[in-house]
DNA sequence: TATTTTTATGATATCGTTTTCATTTTCCGA
DNA sequence: TCGGAAAATGAAAACGATATCATAAAAATA
């Protein structure tokens, strides 16, 4: 069905149709025929045949490192509910944290697919930065600080800081902590620039041998756990980067016969569901992940709206959610 | 950029970059002047302009009813990596658990934008199977099992029954089920008769006022649990159809001073991570949710390489993951 | 060498819309 | 009653690619 056949049947112009779709000049009785003529035929217009036109795709493309991750899993949620309230769809670029991907998706979405690109950033280099910045399309970024691009972000250094400090105002004396690379600034920098000064202001050292750098996964806060407490077997207290990398921690804590929080303190970030169910409940900072999204695609679709409009940068606070697994 | 900016740049035809993009005859000097147009003005062929003329999209339409759900995110990380690798994008259809959303996103995914769609269902009734009967692409169902469709679901009848015999062999005779509406067969129905089945080969009652109905949730499972230990006070093992439901149950049982397992017993189904974590560790059916999305993928893709393909069923397996939840 | 087959070429139609444009009809106030 | 604005109309161009076609050149075969 295409719109010619719906114009022969009511008799009248291509034109007429599509005005009578878009809202033109149409006389009373066309538009009955037309409307009849539409409800016989079941004709739905070509999307692609639309964007070729108008060159408006009404899909926004989201790239993400990972799907099945709690955190990036409701960001997406988010995005998702405010896309579909708009009328816009989502173009999934799933690239498995594998940077290549990563440009690549962006690439793709911008020269052909998209109106605009949201994405959840973790290591950005400059890499990133030049091609976001060559990108045709508004692009926002969720999850990471960036000066020259629009996005949207949690505030990650008060977040680590206020949690140390918590650790930091307990008995505790030999805190370790549990990161990933720098080169995620939002997770790995700024949480530990964040734990370094809490500790500071306590007057406490950041002792290297009770600090690891890993991976965003269970299995790695396990390990590095494994690791740390081998070569600091009195560290008294683990500040994690993660709610995940902090439930590795307990298991392996409490394979070891450690006891939480009289043995050892545990402190995560990200509230993630498991957080609340462990044992003890662990205490952490609720992010408000499905929040950022929708925010994100906001910001985005004013953009598509308004393309004059500057970057916006917007940060998310937090929330301290005191469990049991710290020692007070 | 268009083709025949590059046409002109390299002083040839417009078909012949149509055919240097599709592989068909052209000289060796014209591929030369072809390829440094190309590279000069960094063109990329209009995906619209093509899919228009071709037909084609090389996009999957996915519709889900929740994003952020471990096991959804898992399957649609499945079918994002089998996708990618074909080549083909996935397009995302976030229904939040809403029919009407669901049969919308089906038609648009079908009218327009999609080769083929992926489904993963819940509640399957008559609307469902009239409109996915009509659909012009072709659609694999995941997760429930249909007789008009190509789909992947699990042994839900096997597991259940099996699960259930094990929590049956014990020394519990009091137990509860804690399950969502029969609507869903796979999860509602299937494993509620698994369960009953598995009951009666013990010569237990499935007895009324343990059988309780709900949602998907933690928080439903909890509500439940108090629900049915009220009425049952003396129930002395769950039997939950989700890891989610009984980890639900767990932190009611556990906050009203229950142990578990000497107390009540529990049993989930899905082996999420968290039922790893749980104290006790809770045991649970291992599902291949990321696998299942790969083959539910994969059949689509054979389908839409080999449109005359008859549908396909496929049941995946499960394995019983023993942890500490249940007395022995 | 003559003939067929393969390779190469570009003009043009086509996909299904929206947009522009020129023209006609209707309406309304002076 | 007239004139100008607003409303209505359909033909045709455009969007950017691929497919078809007719034709020419080169290569292979007889």
């Amino acid at each position: 069905m295409t719109i010619s056949d719906v114009a022969k049947m009511a008799d009248v112009s291509v034109s007429a149709v599509s005005r009578y779709m878009n809202g033109g000049y149409v006389s009373e009785e066309k538009k009955e025929r037309i409307k009849k003529a539409i409800q016989e035929t079941g004709y739905v217009p070509s999307a692609h045949a639309q964007i070729m036109r108008t060159k408006r795709t009404k899909v926004v493309g989201v790239v993400i490192p990972k799907i099945n991750s709690e955190s990036i899993s409701r960001v997406v949620a988010g995005i998702s509910e405010e896309l579909s309230e708009a009328g816009y769809e989502l173009l999934l670029g799933n690239t498995g944290n594998n940077q290549e991907q990563e440009l690549r998706y962006l690439k793709i979405f911008d020269q052909n697919r998209v109106d605009g690109i949201i994405f959840i950033g973790t290591m950005m280099n400059k890499e990133h930065e030049k091609l976001l910045k060559s990108l045709q399309v508004p692009v926002v970024l969720l999850g990471q600080q960036e000066s020259y691009i629009s996005c949207v972000y949690h505030d990650d250094y008060h977040a680590a800081r206020e949690m140390a400090s918590i650790l930091a105002s307990g008995k505790h004396k030999k805190i370790g902590f549990l990161g990933v690379s720098a080169k995620d600034k939002a997770v790995g920098k700024e949480r530990y620039r964040g734990f370094c000064d809490a500790l500071s202001d306590a007057g406490l050292p950041v002792d290297e041998k009770r600090v690891l750098q890993g991976e965003f996964t269970l299995e790695s806060g396990y390990e590095n756990t494994r690791l740390l407490m081998e070569q600091a077997p009195d560290t008294d207290a683990l500040f994690c980067v993660t709610d995940t990398i902090a439930i590795g921690a307990m298991k392996y804590l409490r394979e070891t016969g450690k006891r939480i929080p009289e043995d050892v303190s545990i402190a995560g970030i990200g509230d993630t569901r498991m957080s609340e169910m462990m044992n003890p409940p662990l205490t952490t900072a609720h992010y408000y992940y499905q929040t950022s999204g929708r925010e994100g695609a906001k910001i985005l679709l004013e953009k598509l709206k308004n393309p004059g409009l500057p970057d916006k940068k917007m940060m998310l606070g937090y929330e301290i959610i005191q469990r049991n697994s710290i020692l007070l």
